[in-house]
RNA sequence: GUGGGUAUAGCUCAGUCGGUAGAGCGCCGGAUUGUGGUUCCGGAUGUCGUGGGUUCAAUCCCCACUACCCACCCCA
């Protein structure tokens, strides 16, 4: 038997309903913010990567699928799309337009890490990037953005997490006194530290060990480094929150793994995720343009949902969202009747309902299947109807079956006929 | 890349102290000639993950492998 690859899954029905709903969701935010949809390829240059995502990350060094294309030169399936759109948004001059552009993907990524709850190699982003202002109102109105898709779909228990990480000017000076400060107790600490302490000191502000916690609330926090440009922003941003009403939690030790973030990062974390229980990650990333070979600068702020992980807590805490609908089920008895139901079905979906037809199997199978599938009607086409010039309409939820002429079938439909009140 | 767990019907799982397997749900048919949901009756489906070893005999014991799940790492 031929598999999907592993870590690459097959999202079906009823499933997938929860997934459009997701996405529906999303397009409606999106276009009250005023933001619109970019669609990159899913294949780069290796470079774009590289050098956007950071050499060094663990995504970059490796996670990726790359590979050479048939004139040798090196592609990669995209790990995120933040690169990607920051790329067309060099290329294709969009700095030219008016305004701050404000786009939004929809998508699968790829990583090749080893599957878990919550992780797969092909897994859904639905991002957001404001790219061409380095306004704190943007950070504010980009955050609310994110909580407002939440807040939307229905989601509850979740935490919005808020952090700056300085800049080029006042995180590097952070990361050489966390260094230091880690010399004299990094040996103190669990093996990871010991080795981030040296490779990369931040992340040993992310460590999970109870163990190392004392330890970690003694190190130097970036709230107490952030230069004259980061601090004022930084507070900026927490004003306009406030402003908004919208709770958020300062947590200084959140740091992102990709080397583009500067200044305000965000995360959103959400209970019974297991593990990978951040659903969306986000930030700012000013010196990105440049760091792609661009002229103008691109100051640019942007989040991405981690959808799967999204998903999955929307069918843990909302079960009957993954349920489809179907207004009527036409079951036509011999020939005549089945072409007549052809043409009927094709009027009413016309109208907007979703109508399926029987094709084979008797009135109680039509029966039997239409209840399964949760029609909420059923239409009866047999000789009688057909002499009749009427249709027998159930109601599949009470069980009450009236005589309808075919002007009256979509009206019926519409005002439920059969139902109580 | 590392660690732990699990592999038996479509799904969730039981089971055989070694004698080639079962439940619930689901699926199909019947009781019902033109009426579903409840009920009753009946049915199909498994190379018991793969390969090797021990044995008269292995789904069960031993070895190896593979797959999946969870966790670490890291991230969405």
């Amino acid at each position: 038997m031929i598999r999907a690859v592993k870590g690459m899954r097959d999202l079906l029905p009823p499933q997938t309903a929860v997934w459009n709903r997701v996405e529906r969701v999303a397009r409606e935010v999106f276009q009250a913010y005023n933001y619109h949809e970019i669609r990159t390829p899913i294949v780069e240059e290796t470079q774009l990567f590289a050098r956007g995502v950071g050499a060094e990350t663990d995504i970059v060094t490796k996670e990726m699928y790359t590979f050479a294309d048939r004139d040798e030169s090196s592609l990669t399936l995209r790990p995120e799309n933040t690169a990607s759109v920051i790329r067309a948004y060099i290329e294709h001059r969009l700095d030219q337009r008016p305004g701050v552009q404000k786009l939004y993907y929809i998508g699968p990524m790829f990583r090749r890490e080893r599957p878990q709850k919550g992780r797969y190699r092909q897994f859904y982003q639905i991002g957001a990037e404001a790219i061409g202002s380095e306004s704190p109102a943007i950070d504010a109105e980009v955050i609310e953005m994110v909580v407002e898709i939440f807040e939307r779909l229905g989601v509850r228990d979740y935490q919005l997490l808020i952090n700056s990480v300085g800049d080029h000017t006042c995180r590097p000076l952070f990361i050489e006194k966390l260094r230091e400060e880690l010399k004299s107790v990094a040996h103190t600490m669990c093996g990871d530290c010991q080795r981030r302490a040296v490779t990369n000191p931040l992340r040993v502000l992310d460590c999970k060990v109870p163990q190392d916690q004392p330890i970690i609330d003694a190190l130097p926090s970036i709230q107490d480094s952030l230069c004259e440009v980061c601090r004022p922003h930084f507070e900026a941003v927490k004003q306009m929150l406030t402003d908004r009403g919208i709770p958020f939690t300062v947590q200084p030790r959140l740091v992102r793994g990709l080397d583009y973030y500067m200044r305000t990062t965000f995360e959103v974390v959400h209970g019974n995720l297991g593990a990978q229980n951040s659903v969306l990650g986000g930030g700012r990333y000013d010196g990105l343009a440049e760091e792609l070979g661009s002229k103008v600068a691109a100051p640019g702020i942007g989040f991405s949902i981690g959808e799967d992980r999204l998903v999955m807590t929307i069918e843990d805490s909302q079960p009957d969202a993954a349920r489809t609908e179907l207004d009527l089920f036409v079951v036509p008895m011999g020939e005549a009747a089945l072409r007549h139901s052809g043409v009927v079905a094709r009027e009413l979906r016309r109208e907007g309902r979703s109508v399926e037809v029987l094709t084979e199997g008797k009135l109680k199978r039509g029966m039997e299947i239409a209840n399964k599938v949760g029609a909420r009607y059923v239409m009866i086409l047999g000789e009688d109807e057909m002499n009749a010039g009427q249709y027998s309409l159930k109601n599949m939820q009470t069980g009450e079956q009236i005589r309808v002429s075919r002007a009256e079938l979509l009206q019926a439909l519409s005002t439920g006929a059969g139902s109580r009140n």
